[in-house]
DNA sequence: TACACAATGATAATCATTCTTATTTAGGAA
DNA sequence: TTCCTAAATAAGAATGATTATCATTGTGTA
C-alpha cells in the first residue's frame, strides 16, 4: 500500500518520516479533498504531538513533488487531493462540496482539441475543468 | 462607459456609490485580474480615503451580484476579473501570472458534450478551464 | 555507532480577510 | 428642496489560515 509512497518519497530524495506518511495516509483515507486542518484532526489520533507547522510543510513538499495536488475553491482555505490521475470536480459555491469527476472521454476530447489547437506562447502542463454548480442530493454517490 | 455599471447597480437595488464606481473601474483598467490590495493601491490616488473593509465589501457584494467574478489561483490570495463572457484563464503557478484565454470554439464544443453527456445529480452552472503551464515569453500579447 | 543535515515541535509572527461600531450618505418621500 | 432612514462607509480591532523561527530530534549514510 504505502509501500509505493515510501518508495516514492526515496525517489525524490525525501526521508521517510512517520508524519510523511501519516499526513499522506489521511489524505487518501478522508478521501473527498480535506483540508490541512482535516488532517490534523484525523491525524491527533493515533499521533498525537503532530505540529501544525509539520502538516503544512509536509502538504506543500508533497504538492512539490507531485504526490499530491492542491484543490482550489471559493474559500479561502486550500484543500489536498491524493488522486493524481487526470481528473475534474464538482463543486457548489454554497455547500463547498467537492465530488470528483471522471471522466476519459472527455479527457481525450479536451486533449485532441489542443492537439489540434495549440495555444500560443504557452506550454501547457494540466487541463482542469472546474464545473461549479448544484448538487441534487445529500448522498455521496 | 460606467453609465451601464450604474445602471447595473440600480437593477440589483444597490446604490450608486462613488467606492462602488471607483473599485469597478479600477478592476476594468487594471485589467489582468488583480487582487484586493491591486485595487485599493490604484484607489488610493483619486481617492485617498477609502477603507479596506469597503473594498472587500464592495468586491464581495459585486461578485454576489455578478458584475464581478473570482478568480482563484495556488496562491492564498483572490483574484477578480470584470470580464464576464464565458472565457478561460492560462495560469502558471511559478509566476502566478494570469492571461485570458477566449476561444469560442472550444466553448462549442465543450457545451456540445455536455448537453449530450449529462452528469448525474449535478446541474451545471458554469464550466471554467483553469490551464496550467508555462508562458514563452514575457510580453502580455 | 557516529555524524550531518533534513525534518519536526512549539510557538510566535504574518497578513489577507472579516468583524464591529460609530458616522456618513444615497435616494425615496414629503 | 428638505427630511428621513436604511444602506454604505471609515477606522481600526479581531480572526484564522498559513508561514516563519529556532531549538531539538531523527533519518539515512558511511
Ligand atoms: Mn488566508
Ligand atoms: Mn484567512
Ligand atoms: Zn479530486
Ligand atoms: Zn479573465
Amino acid at each position: 500500500m504505502d509501500i509505493i509512497f515510501r518508495e516514492k518519497l526515496q525517489e525524490k530524495g525525501l526521508k521517510v518520516t512517520p508524519q510523511r506518511v501519516a499526513i499522506y495516509e489521511a489524505i487518501v483515507k478522508l478521501n473527498n479533498h480535506p483540508t490541512a486542518e482535516n488532517v490534523i484532526d484525523y491525524i491527533k489520533e493515533n499521533h498525537p504531538n503532530i505540529s501544525v507547522g509539520t502538516v503544512y510543510n509536509v502538504l506543500d513538499s508533497l504538492v512539490e513533488n507531485t504526490l499530491l495536488k492542491k484543490v482550489k475553491t471559493e474559500k479561502d482555505i486550500m484543500r489536498y487531493d491524493a488522486i493524481l490521475s487526470n481528473h475534474h470536480h464538482l463543486y457548489c459555491a454554497e455547500t463547498d462540496r467537492i465530488e470528483d469527476y471522471v471522466d476519459e472521454k472527455l479527457n481525450n476530447l479536451i486533449n485532441e482539441y489542443f492537439e489540434a489547437n495549440k495555444i500560443k506562447n504557452f506550454k501547457v502542463q494540466d487541463i482542469k475543468l472546474q464545473i461549479t454548480g448544484k448538487f441534487n442530493n445529500n448522498i455521496k454517490s
